[in-house]
DNA sequence: GGTAGACCTGGACGC
DNA sequence: GCGTCCAGGTCTACC
């Protein structure tokens, strides 16, 4: 039998809400269950990869059905009380230093350390938001992975996307995780081409892997990225600097960061822009005019335009908790639910 | 500073 | 089943 860890989330903390609220929780190695309400992944510890399990609250009885899951119990989603403790179930004994490193990756991806007053600091801004309680973004529980999430997420559509990380977890990952970047510099581009799929990305893939090795010698200096004294404009130009890293890209890095001042406007904001604020002209004009739409919402101006394009996807496809990730979590975006 | 074209893959479509 | 076209952001060359 595993370890199994209880952490305490923040009082409004709600897993199936604050997991599915962004498009990362589709990618491999990371699987949400829509029936059972978990989030399985394997994390990459000192020791070796191990598999979670994350739940909140008790475990999936016959109550209420999750839609889309005809004959299978589901679900009480509404029944789970915000702020019950998660549990996190492993798949092997984890020692004293890895339950210290695994808290403080799940605490990342979950954004365990955006607080109630955090959230309510958005709310304040952002009414809208505040019956559903929306505010957190799922990322990844190391700023590794979100750089190489974001790269392999450019210039492809999202099925692409999918397939690139899923790739990268079988080919390279040990244990089926996300592969580390010591792992990622030592690949020739040309296997990660053949094998991962990763087309014209191979290079810069190797490259950056290179550059988070090196660390603060020369390198990506993590801490230096984390840490909330560096200002936006450093963060932003140390970013762009980066193979493989354009303007979307920073940007979104950025989101991933904490930063949510600046937009990561790409062909689904335009459509965005077109289709639900309805703006007209150019793809350039209607991303300007998109800048300048959420420009009031200042700090907080990713939150806003994420959540109110999420909303979207949502009346499109269902809340998103619902999603499968081979299924609807394959088809989400703008691009494939405004076809005809 | 602005613009055009190449970079790759996978899906859609027509035959 | 095959060929063609298209979507997608970054990078480089050129004006």
């Amino acid at each position: 039998m595993g370890t199994r860890l209880s952490i305490s989330p923040p009082d409004d903390f709600l897993l199936w809400r604050d997991v599915c609220s962004y498009g990362y929780f589709l990618l491999w190695p990371n699987f949400w269950d829509p029936r059972a309400g978990t989030f399985t992944r394997v994390m990459n510890l000192c020791e070796g990869p191990a598999r979670v399990t994350i739940s909140q609250g008790k475990p999936a009885g016959c109550a209420r059905r999750v839609r889309g899951a005809v004959g299978e119990p589901g679900r009480d989603f509404d029944a789970i009380k915000p702020g019950t403790a998660l549990m996190c179930v492993f798949d092997r004994v984890l020692t004293g230093g890895e339950k210290k490193e695994v808290k403080a990756q799940i605490s990342r991806m979950l954004r365990l350390d955006e607080d109630a007053a955090h959230v309510a600091a958005f709310h304040e801004v952002d009414p809208r938001w505040m019956s559903t309680g929306r505010a957190r973004l799922f990322r990844s529980p190391s700023f590794f992975e979100d750089v190489l999430k974001t790269v392999t997420s450019c210039n492809v559509t999202w099925p692409g996307t999918l397939s690139m990380n899923r790739r990268l977890c079988e080919v390279v990952g040990k244990g089926g995780g996300f592969p580390e970047a010591r792992v990622l510099a030592r690949q020739r581009p040309a296997l990660l081409r053949s094998r991962c799929r990763v087309g014209y990305r191979d290079a810069r893939i190797v490259e950056l892997a290179r550059l988070f090795v090196a660390g603060k010698k020369g390198g990506v200096d993590i801490e230096w990225f984390e840490d909330p004294a560096t200002s936006d404009d450093d963060i932003h130009k140390a970013l762009i600097d980066l193979p493989g890293i354009g303007p979307y890209a920073a940007a979104n890095i950025m989101q991933l960061l904490g930063r949510y001042s600046r937009l990561p406007l790409d062909t689904e904001s335009v459509r965005h822009g077109r289709a639900v604020l309805g703006f007209k002209g150019s793809s350039a004009q209607v991303m300007k005019r998109v800048h300048a739409h959420f420009a009031p919402f200042g700090e907080n101006a990713f939150r806003s335009y994420w959540f109110e394009m999420w909303v979207h996807y949502e009346k499109k496809a269902g809340p998103a908790h619902t999603w499968e990730r081979d299924t609807t979590g394959r088809v989400f975006t703008a691009a494939n639910m405004n076809k005809k």
